[in-house]
DNA sequence: GCCAACGTTGGC
DNA sequence: GCCAACGTTGGC
């Protein structure tokens, strides 16, 4: 199968593209939305790349490029009451909630800000800079991601 | 901090 | 099933 490209956003005072760059690797926990689930769940395969997206940052943009290490397993976070995403509808027999394992491929040598997106000609079909769009997971195709990368090394 | 745009919840 | 109220996301 071909592989797919996404962007995930985090609010770097969660998880910053620092944080990673650190581990090396995380778990993408915490993603309370159906729609992103879905993607994590369906559709989300190893080897896909993924951008990696600062939400409610100065700026805001992209900040790197990861890769999925590990596809659609249970959110443990959802089971334990003390974490800040737990969810007591969600079973440890029956999870409502998903998330993927991802390793950092690079941090990009400069963040390509969200204003640079918006005014991109060649961007304006992402969803990301579509009206309303919140989901914190979602697809990007590989031209889009490509302009993006080429935009990161200028 | 404000607020638009959503998603979810719960009364009916 | 409808929809108002409420909570959250996320840009600014």
């Amino acid at each position: 199968m071909a592989t797919k490209y996404w962007l995930m956003k985090s609010e770097p005072g969660a998880y910053s593209i620092d944080d990673l760059v650190k581990d090396k690797k995380t778990h993408w926990d915490g993603v309370r939305n159906y729609q992103a689930r879905n993607f994590m769940r369906d559709e989300m395969k190893i080897g896909n790349q993924v951008l990696f997206y600062h939400s409610n940052a100065k700026p805001t943009g992209v900040v790197g490029v990861c890769e999925v290490m590990k596809e659609g397993y249970p959110d443990f976070t959802a089971f334990d009451p003390e974490d800040k995403h737990f969810d007591a509808k969600s079973k440890e027999d029956k999870p409502t909630w998903i998330m993927v394992d991802i390793k950092l491929v690079k941090k990009l040598k400069r963040t390509v800000t969200l204003e640079e997106i918006k005014d991109n000609s060649k961007l304006l079909d992402m969803k990301l800079v579509q009206r309303g769009n919140r989901l914190s997971v979602m697809p990007v195709s590989k031209k889009e991601f490509d302009i993006i990368l080429r935009l990161s090394e200028q």
